[in-house]
DNA sequence: CTGTTAGCGCCTTCAA
DNA sequence: TTGAAGGCGCTAACAG
């Protein structure tokens, strides 16, 4: 078999010239019905499809965004990106996506490829923060916005959601049910996510004129316990614990199933970050919940305004998205179905 | 300022001609090492970065594939991208994805739009079996393999896991543990996987000379609440339940929880596919694992073995991966940490 | 080892 | 309303 039909092949069947097709696919210019007839009918017996890469090249608009992020396996990354291609698609853009595994340097080099094959804009959750080395200036006159974390360029647009804010308002929560003593558990303070909680966590604390007591190192299940079980047995062990994200909420948790410890009976346990079959766990685990399909959207919806704007901002953007404290049981709360605070 | 630099701008500041500053940045030819500084000297000067887009027009080959799934929402599918994502960034490839909702016409949309795009090739996983709208034909010469669900196809390839032979097993060791009753709990049997599993039950209930009693339609939290209500109250009540994906689970769980039904006292409970905090749960899950992520692997592979042989199959490969039973308490097993079964 | 020519498929520009 | 020419940036093919 030959190639793919081209327009010229359309053109000379149908015995007009290039442009006539041209103008029939994209109804830029009008022409006349009768014509318009003959291209139609050539173009359905070539099957003919335009090649979008020779627009592509030809307008060096690719209709294509890049996305970024750390992982897919993620559930709540696999949400952001879930809402970024979804607006995508509506616009009728591709998305070209790529992965990081937090590593700044493949971050860098995929960001560059993606520049490359000039995206018209792209959407990235940054590796850690003070790794990453995107900077404005490597993306010339490409828009991009950064999501879930902040850029150290401040002409770079961001949506966040309230980390600090959300984290304060959960550790009062706590304080409210007489909690004194509240651990917090995190992965890594160097994380931009849970340090901003860490701060809300703390601001919580000593507005009530209670000691913070925070423990970074939530990396595997055997770290977890060892810490938890340390903790409990220790003088002066917590009566509640706050995990900061839900690979944290998920370590403490087996700690605590696996010691035995009655909840919230024994000990109140809330988290940051939704999740899925967070109310099946016993007890059902009040948490923050983030918006991030949400936030995906947010975000995509700035590209593509900057995007159809065509100019660069001076100072970007940034927004900040409102988290919700879903009360279940596990906070010492008695509530049947969960209740839902704004 | 002006548009990016391009080759013969950097031909010229080198005193060259384009040729030569392509040979240097390909390396497909020997160039004098004289010249090739000179090359990369004004490459770096103007910071030059070859279009990408040119290349692709130029050659007809994005060193692109598409990947189409039906949500990214779904942890299940968001792993089986997450590893398709990771296979072709090892290989320098990009990855267009796009989500379809389960809708066949948006997946027919969708993949019309990548072979404009002109990727070289494909990884689907194709919207429900009776109606998705992709055949081989029209592909073209562009590879495609479908996974997860097959094609009705049988030019294309597809990457399948043991759904029936783990369900059955599964079934099986429901029966040992002493069950005569068991209820199938499903979505719908228009979906491949589901109905696959329901196959496999059925086998192994009709071997044991039991009934088999299966319910499709669990669709919502309440339907499903309302249907394990009623079988708990009928004549001969189930004494296991077998959930045939993770939203069935997630649904029949939430229902026997609110019930207030001791696992796996009053009730035994087994399911299809495993999920993150499956072990969290009370009693912990004992389910079938499904591969996700080798899953993608393994069709990511087989579509680039394809890419580079050029040449399409007559017959498509047909790949079956093996499934994992974890047992873990909700099936009437005591053990204390999981036992995987392979 | 290096340069010239030509063309990938489309669309902007200009002329008919 | 239509067509012809030209070029986007790159590289295969051929000369030198």
């Amino acid at each position: 078999m030959h190639s793919k039909p081209t327009m010229s092949d359309v053109a000379r069947l149908a015995g007009v010239g290039t442009m006539t097709v041209s103008r029939v696919l994209n109804g830029t210019v009008r022409v006349s019905e009768e014509t318009a007839r003959r291209v139609q009918k050539a173009i359905e017996q070539l099957k003919y499809r335009p090649n979008q890469l020779a627009r592509v090249f030809r307008s060096q608009r690719s209709q294509t965004i890049g996305l970024i992020i750390p992982y897919l396996y993620d559930p709540f990354f696999a949400n952001c990106a879930h809402a970024v291609t979804t607006v995508a698609k509506d616009r009728g853009f591709s998305v070209i996506i790529t992965t990081t595994n937090e590593d700044p340097d493949t971050e860098y080099v995929q960001a560059e490829q993606m520049l490359q094959r000039h995206v018209d804009g792209l959407v990235v959750i940054p590796a850690h923060r003070r790794q990453s080395r995107l900077t404005r200036s490597m993306f010339g006159r490409t828009p991009v916005v950064a999501f879930d974390r902040p850029v150290s360029d401040p002409a770079m647009d961001v949506v966040l959601v309230q980390n600090t804010a959300g984290s304060r308002r959960m550790t009062e929560h706590l304080i409210e049910h007489g909690h004194k003593r509240i651990s917090f558990m995190g992965l890594s303070r160097r994380l931009f996510t849970i340090n901003a909680r860490f701060l809300g966590y703390r601001r919580a604390m000593q507005d009530a004129g209670l000691e913070d007591d925070a423990y970074f190192g939530c990396d595997s299940q055997d770290d977890t316990l060892q810490m938890v079980q340390q903790k409990l047995r220790g003088p002066n062990p917590p009566t509640a614990f706050f995990t900061s994200n839900t690979l944290a909420s998920r370590y403490v948790l087996g700690a605590l199933v696996s010691l035995g410890v009655k909840m919230p009976h024994d000990l109140a346990l809330v988290a940051f970050d939704d999740f899925d079959l967070a109310d099946m766990t016993s007890p059902p685990l009040t948490v923050v919940r983030q918006p991030a399909q949400e936030m995906g959207r947010v975000a995509a919806s700035l590209l593509f305004e900057r995007i159809a704007r065509g100019e660069l901002p001076q100072t970007g953007n940034r927004i900040v998205l409102p988290v919700e404290i879903v009360l279940r049981r596990s906070c010492g709360c008695k509530h049947r179905t969960p209740v839902v605070i704004h």
